[in-house]
RNA sequence: CGCGGUGUGGAGCAGCUAGGUAGCUCGUCGGGCUCAUAACCCGAAGGUCGUUGGUUCAAAUCCAGCCGCCGCAA
């Protein structure tokens, strides 16, 4: 069964569910991306990953403001029904859509969402499992209804993370299931085989926008909330008075403890933290660009005992 | 025209403020030491100093434009 399709998606994430419904033999109308907005230096227009990737396909591409209220939501909704989908698909779109629209659809509106639900619902979900320390997590299908993220789950698929995963790792890996995950979804739909269940609410959590306070690292706290971090959110502190991004770390249990944020072992860019030694991998500071940490030091001399934050 | 940093042999950097022989830590190659080594010693190769133009007897260094990379902000 052929279905006719509306994407909405934004970032990245969304782009390889866009791709693999684009190479599938469903018709795809439309896809509706968050506008253009000048972005990074000099305020250029960047347009959304999603955006770029339909044009490839020579999908439509509709960038309404909002689909809640105003002019563009209105135009959208005429567009939509004209259009007349019967399924929309929306992974990490940035907007709530209304219920006129979730009523639209025959088979009504279905999300990807990378978490394991009920848990981790909301905005930021990779970033928080990895902030959180979390072992195992996953992508999850579901009816979209006028929650957030607390529709019925429809596929789900669990993946373990590594100790040293970090965010864009785990970030593409997720994306890509998402995108098996929404194919597997669709073809549930087409055959009615899937078995749609509800959420616990009881089990639920919420994860929040992340603040860029969060990345700056504490030394005060234990090796693994840092590491965490790092994982999560791209760490950061100050070297010299200037910007030090940490992309990649791992624990050590080998090196000497020191004061809290002070270099523990000036051949490896070790730090100390609460309880143990934490050893960035690969860095950037300010200006510069990333490196290994191993390469950095060949230019850079750090001694034992200097200071960081 | 949002603010700022930066571009020097294969890697990471110093030198630029007060123009005048290209330096450091590594890597590579050759040799030595060693039972042996990622360790140590000796030696070598490798750079139009991002690009274009200007000032000058002389520019990596001063001036202007362009290109690339990056931090902040959004």
């Amino acid at each position: 069964m052929i279905l006719k399709i509306v994407f909405m998606g934004t970032p990245d994430f969304a782009v390889p569910c866009l791709k693999k419904l684009a190479e599938s033999s469903h018709e795809i109308c439309a896809v509706f991306t968050q506008p253009d907005k000048p972005k990074g230096r000099g305020y250029k227009m960047i347009p959304t990953p999603v955006k770029s990737t339909a044009l490839e396909y020579n999908i439509p591409v509709y960038q309404p403001v909002s689909l809640r209220k105003g002019d563009d939501a209105e135009n959208a909704m005429r567009i939509l029904k004209e259009i007349a989908p019967e399924l929309i698909v929306v992974t990490a779109y940035g907007q709530i859509l209304p219920k006129e629209i979730l009523d639209l659809p025959k088979y009504g509106c279905i999300n990807i969402h990378a978490s394991l639900l009920p848990k981790y619902r909301g905005a930021a979900p990779i970033n928080w499992v990895l902030l959180n320390g979390e072992t195992e997590t996953g992508v999850t299908s579901m009816q979209m209804n006028e929650g957030l993220d607390t529709g019925d789950m429809l596929v789900k698929r669990a993946v373990a993370i590594g100790e040293n995963e970090t965010y864009p790792e785990l970030y593409s890996r997720l994306s890509e299931i998402g995108g098996e995950i929404l194919m597997e979804t669709i073809d549930g739909i087409a055959k009615g085989t899937l078995n749609p269940e509800k959420q616990d609410d009881s089990l639920s959590s919420y994860s929040p926008m992340i603040k860029k306070e969060m990345s700056l690292l504490d030394f005060t706290k234990t090796a693994q909330e840092v590491h965490n971090t790092i994982r999560g959110v791209t760490g950061y502190t100050i070297l010299g008075g200037k910007r030090l991004k940490v992309f990649s770390s791992e624990i050590s249990d080998n090196i000497a403890l020191t004061e809290c944020g002070t270099i523990a072992d000036s051949g490896k860019f070790a730090v100390s933290c609460k309880d143990k030694v934490i050893i960035f991998n690969e860095i950037q500071l300010e200006g510069s660009k990333r490196m290994k940490t191993a390469d950095f030091l060949r230019g850079r001399k750090i001694t034992k005992g200097d200071k960081l934050g």
